[in-house]
RNA sequence: GGGUAGGUUGAGCAGGUGGUGAGCUCCGCUGACUGUAGAUCAGCCGUCUUUCGACUGUGGGGGUUCGAUUCCCUCCCUGCCCA
């Protein structure tokens, strides 16, 4: 009856699990990692380059993707599948994350957001509602419900009103969901939103967990609050949910020290523009740490970027030729290092899945955390 | 050879017609980035100093002056025009 069905079993680490999840557009392995192509694009990246890198899913945006190329055009053009030639799984997000990154130019009311378009500044209305309409139009295999986030370090009464808000709209955005009849063929996600306040939270999480959501989404979290407050905020989640059978989707996660502490707080999905974003501006990730491919030192440098990584980029390319490109201004740039950083973060989710599977998953992130804690372009020691 | 416009911190410029020139853009160096208004943004970018701050610097030399980027003399260099 669902579009999409997951199965998971138990580890003996913490709360984490090790999942497939069943989508109308094929498996994903879990824990998994999502790159994000806001507009029907990962940017740089082609689909083929995706499939190198192993991606199973990917991100698209309702916000965005309705207001160019509109989504009645890429429903008529055969859905966002074809628009985009990615055949593999699509979540869509809702739009509630522009909600708080252009909360500049959005007035919030009980019913819905009132944006001014950032293309053109027209008027534009996003709503449950209309939400699903566009994700639907879309074609995504998983929708989210439309919500709102907001800065957890605002004032309690503030984070409920959200709060109470998401709830409201995570009911409407449910029955337009059913009501559509899309339900067959769109699985629909909760989101749990609350903060950092743990009362929130737990009263968040309990509310979402008992509307019939087809997974459940963790929200308003890596939007400024410390790592220490993120793990507590998922351990009460983790709590509440307790053995909830349905795919647990940390949004807008994250680093690679990150996934550690998610995952062993039961996160099976993550999504993040990180690893994309900062391979543009010329960070990468390697098994030696974070490097910047802009300093000074890398011009000489003939290694590859990561000598265990298979990508084209460390197969065929040096590190002093990344850093040549960066400084001219090479669009290959953007590509070479976003292949990478994609490959070097669906590896990582590999390896966890691999950690869990055999037990070395507490190993495997100290080996990970000594390489990401300590930044590698440091000042010069001048001993 | 004559005329003319210039010579400012790596490059390109702004400014300044006797009263303290460190201002801009590149380049360069470094950092940030977490459900993408981001191939973006921020800091630094003469010397010394952690900072505060101090010092130096307007082609070279000389002159006038309390004081010169500014006025005078001279030399050097560059662009353009004419021979």
């Amino acid at each position: 009856m669902g579009a999409i069905s997951f199965t998971a079993r138990a580890t003996r680490i913490g709360s984490a699990r090790l999942g497939r999840l069943e989508t109308p557009h094929g498996p994903v392995d879990t824990p998994q990692f999502m790159p994000v192509g806001t507009q029907a694009t990962v940017k740089s990246l082609t689909p083929g380059d995706l499939r190198a890198a192993g991606t199973q899913m990917i991100l698209g945006n309702t916000y965005h993707l309705s207001l160019r190329p509109g989504h009645e055009r890429i429903a008529r053009l055969g859905g966002l599948h074809r628009f985009m030639a990615w055949d593999g799984p699509i979540l869509t997000d809702s739009g509630g994350f522009q909600v708080f990154s252009l909360a500049h130019m959005t007035r919030v009311d009980d019913d819905g957001v009132t944006f001014a378009s950032h293309l053109d500044g027209s008027p534009q209305r996003l709503t449950p509602e209309r939400s699903m309409e566009i994700q639907a139009a879309l074609g995504s295999d998983v929708a989210m419900a439309f919500d709102q986030l907001v800065d957890p370090t605002l004032p309690a009464e503030k984070v409920r009103e959200a709060m109470e808000r998401t709830h409201l709209w995570a009911e409407r955005s449910l029955a337009a969901h059913r009501g559509s009849g899309q339900a067959g063929s769109q699985a629909l996600f909760g989101i749990i939103q609350g903060g950092i306040d743990p009362e929130l939270r737990r009263e968040s999480t309990t509310r979402i967990v008992g509307l019939g959501f087809d997974g459940i989404a963790v929200g308003g979290l890596s939007v400024g609050e410390s790592k220490a407050e993120m793990a507590a905020t998922l351990d009460v989640v983790a709590e509440a949910l307790g053995d909830d059978p349905r795919p647990r989707y940390l949004m807008g996660v994250g680093s690679p020290l990150d996934f550690f502490t998610a995952v062993e707080r039961g996160i099976d999905l993550f999504d993040c523009v990180l690893p994309t974003r900062v391979a543009r501006n010329g960070q990468v990730w390697t098994d030696e740490g974070r490097l910047n491919l802009r300093n000074a030192r890398f011009l000489d440098d003939p290694a590859p970027l990561d000598a265990r990584c298979h990508c084209e980029t460390c197969q065929n390319h040096s590190r002093a030729y990344l850093a040549h490109l960066f400084r001219a201004e090479e669009l290959l740039a953007y590509r070479l290092s976003s292949l990478h950083n994609v490959t070097y973060t669906l590896d990582l989710m590999a390896r966890i899945r691999g950690a869990l599977a055999d037990g070395s998953f507490a190993s495997l992130r100290e080996v990970v955390a000594a390489q990401f804690s300590t930044p590698v372009a440091g000042p010069i020691s001048h001993s």
